[in-house]
DNA sequence: CGTGGCCTTGACAGGAGTCAAGTATGGTGG
DNA sequence: CCACCATACTTGACTCCTGTCAAGGCCACG
């Protein structure tokens, strides 16, 4: 019998009470396996579900009229996309799988009742859309104030912080399954500078990302470079990642 | 005696009962007036209020690490910006009056104890968070995949649809008392560019935006080069606009 | 061992930024 | 009532960051 997948969640946040389980295991759940580049939801779909990432990587992203793609949300393991149309009707973006996935739905009616009988989820539920929210800000920022090599550093710094808060990073490492196509969609750069940009950090020993897995080398001076702080997070444990210094040669 | 400035949004969202009303007047209140310019709470300010727009214009914003100011919202009347921060312990933005205003502010754990008392009042307020989150989205996606020109038309797009929304917009027009250097800091576009697009519309006949007071002379042909699309607002009414068509002169 | 993604590279173009100077505009005080 | 000042808006010239186009290389998968 599988773990029903906001309790894990859940219980990362606050200590649940027997009551507050009993209302979580009434939430019906679909689990389902998406490939990569499916559209899970599209925009203009009437929002009747509500998605937790099992495993993989997911992107909320939405498409101009010309057709070009912007990434505004990158989503890992356990966390809850769609609670941003929670008291929604209608989606106004897409959920893509960028990297094979698993994801659970759970009904949407069931989640409003559950908020509805249990406010102290539905405030840990509500300050989740409310760190999203944060994030989404500071990618407008990123986007909006920043050039592009400290913009993907920044994107770069983001995730590994993520993963780490997360508990999926391994030291200095973390997945990060996606194209250059993908970083340009999320930076709002084209996919040439992306590269270039890459490269640059690469060259600078500050990073490697290949295979799908992102390292980096020297955190200071990334960190520096993207000019980033992950105050904006809201991470409750503040894990003060100082130290993962050291050259590529020092690590290989 | 003056109403209570919860009351009057809410009320505008569902007909409220006497407890919810009740429980409304509990909400402490304290109102002020700002001038232009003026910044209202700062990056790193713990959060201890909830701001409620009684007039005038805010815009939330966070600096960057070159000193690079992004606005990522604008705020009119009855617009309550710090809603984003009610489940957050610290702020990771400033907001700034742009125009001189009045603001009301409500105590924060009133606010919280309000909305673990009154779950259809939490209710509604989260849906508030979630419509601003999905502004910022959109904002987002125009900041990173638009042309200058473009971006700003859709800007313009948004700011009279929701006065109208918020019954504050006079037919085509509405006020919008913001610097070149303001729109500057909302589109990540520099002032001269700024400078030159907004003549740009304007020379086309689209627009006019001058002591404050925005108009939109061709909504169809403005929109229509903004890839302006009111869904991602979330209005309960949709007004469609279609028709506030004209000339300049055939306006004046 | 093809074949289609994806990544890489070079050459070129252009949108947007910067710098700098000049022009309105509105508020203030003499 | 008008000179003065600060702030905002305009304009021109020039630069450069980033985008576009196009071709070639590198896998991974069938």
């Amino acid at each position: 019998v599988l773990e029903h997948p906001l309790f894990s969640e859940l219980q990362r946040q606050i200590p649940l009470t027997n009551d507050e389980v009993d209302s979580i295991d009434r939430v019906p759940v679909h689990r389902s396996a998406v490939s990569r580049g499916q559209d899970l939801v599209r925009e203009g779909d009437p929002s009747s579900s509500c998605i937790v990432v099992i495993s993989g990587l997911l992107a909320m992203s939405k498409v101009n009229e010309l057709g070009k793609r912007q990434i505004s949300s990158f989503h890992l393991k356990r966390d809850m996309p769609d609670l941003m149309n929670l008291h929604l009707d209608m989606r106004d973006n897409d959920l893509r799988a960028v990297a094979p996935s698993e994801v659970a739905y759970l009904d949407r009616s069931a989640m409003l009742a559950l908020c509805r009988s249990q406010p102290r989820i539905a405030a840990v539920l509500w300050r989740k859309t409310l760190v999203d929210a944060a994030v989404l800000a500071e990618w407008l920022t990123n986007v909006g104030s920043r050039p592009a090599l400290h913009r993907l550093a920044h994107l770069l710094c983001e995730m590994l912080t993520r993963n780490d808060a997360a508990g999926l990073a391994d030291g200095a490492s973390c997945a990060f399954p996606v194209t250059q196509l993908d970083l340009s969609e999320a930076t709002g750069l084209s996919t040439v500078h992306v590269n270039r940009s890459l490269q640059e950090l690469r060259r600078a020993d500050l990073i490697s990302l290949e295979k799908g897995v992102l390292t980096i080398y020297d955190w200071p001076r990334l960190a520096k470079l993207a000019g980033f702080n992950s105050a904006y997070l809201h991470l409750k444990q503040q894990r003060l990642r100082t130290s993962t210094k050291g050259s590529r040669a020092a690590l290989s």
